[in-house]
DNA sequence: CCGTATTGAATGAATGTTCAACAAACCAAG
DNA sequence: CTTGGTTTGTTGAACATTCATTCAATACGG
């Protein structure tokens, strides 16, 4: 934790030039990114419902009333941690899809990758999301920032599957099979977070590429995919 | 609702000939039965977050004090309700497999659809499953609930799975694909929920059938499986 | 010194739980 | 079929607790 506020610091230093409130700024910046993640931690481990401001702060080192006054609220600060993970799922995958180049099997391959990425498939990052989905129903706030993430992410692979279609020839029909697999990799999720042992990212991971390699068998091959294992 | 009760009643009336305190007992069932579907209304209405025992009450048309009568506390009533939709579903999708016989294909299909039958997939349930969803990693009750429904559940698939692919020689494992298959039944129903338009029952299912024709071309066509669409 | 970030105690609202009083069903006796 | 007493279900107000929010006082960088 300290270390990452400390590259924060760094990053805004040499950042922007402009002197004056800078470093006040900075600071401001990275009292909100600290309890940010304070309240993923929370989330993960008590769950939205027994979330409480006095566990952010604890939580950050930080006393009971900072919470107010960085964030106008508990839901404003609720709120705020969703975008977060929002942007910081749709910079990952967007990534992924860039570094993919133009062929679409190799942009599947990456994309699914990336959904069992360390960096966002873990335990904590899992839980949170879990939690917001959990109260998206009853909030409008919550259930655009969580439908956001599809909407561009699942049009992605409408396109992919077209053009996997056209180039050889499947029966399937695009948009069934990307909403299909989307909701796989959600499920794969959800799966990690809820069963206590005998899923893990990489078991998780390969349900996924055993879809690959039987909805797209002129794409991929099971010994292909088994090449490029995530960590 | 008054329906309902009413036919509660009488099955108590007639099932059991032990007299005494049967009426008795059957009204206190019923109480929690109102009570249980009450707390379903709220939870899909309101999130776990905010539903509270007054609202409960009040939407069964009760007074505040009887929910501590009935259920020891909040977390007993919330418990059994899980552990009722747990069991709801369970019933559900044994008796379609059961109904589908010996054969693999059929069991397979005939599994699928009921997990978008309306009886268990509509928004009022699905809202509520995501409601405890939420709060499962944080809570071991919840979680062996929650999770109790994939271990049997699962196992049927993957025994689906392997007899398919001895049957006709496919190439996938039968365990991965079956874990695969949950996940995306699984997110099928996380997206229903989530997305206010643009996903139905019927989208969902749809989907689930590509899967099928995808993976077991062998057994499912497009066309036939078209023929056998749900309501 | 000025202004801003931070603290921590005070406040008030919301909510789960308890309980004494009340109502209704039930049963036995007349 | 009444009658009276007992058990059981129900009510709603009182209580205690938890928690978000507020704010006057304080620390500290510029």
């Amino acid at each position: 934790m300290a270390t990452m506020i400390k590259k924060i610091e760094g990053q805004a230093g040499e950042g922007s030039g402009d002197g004056e409130k800078r470093g006040r700024k900075a600071s401001k910046e990275v009292r909100r990114q600290q309890l940010i993640e304070a309240t993923i931690d929370s989330l993960a481990k008590r769950g939205y419902s027994e979330t409480t401001m006095a566990d952010v702060a604890d939580g950050a080192g930080l006393s009971r009333g900072i919470v107010n006054f960085h964030f106008e609220s508990k839901e404003k600060l609720l709120v705020a941690t969703l975008k977060y993970m929002a942007d910081e799922y749709s910079a990952h995958w967007r990534a992924a899809y860039q570094k993919a180049g133009d062929d679409p099997a190799r942009q599947l391959e990456l994309l699914v990758a990336a959904d069992f990425d360390r960096s966002i498939c873990n335990k904590r990052k899992l839980a949170a999301w879990c939690a917001f989905w959990g109260e998206a129903k009853s909030r409008p706030t919550y259930q655009a920032l969580c439908g956001s993430r599809d909407e561009a992410y699942q049009n992605v692979f409408v396109e992919i599957c077209a053009r996997l279609k056209a180039e050889s020839g499947y029966a399937f029909e695009p948009y069934a099979t990307a909403v299909g697999l989307c909701a796989m990799l959600e499920g794969l999720w959800l799966r990690l977070m809820m069963s206590t042992e005998g899923v893990t990212r990489q078991s998780a991971h390969h349900a996924a590429c055993e879809y690959l390699a039987s909805v797209f068998p002129k794409q991929f091959t099971r010994a292909s995919l088994e090449a490029h294992k995530i960590d």
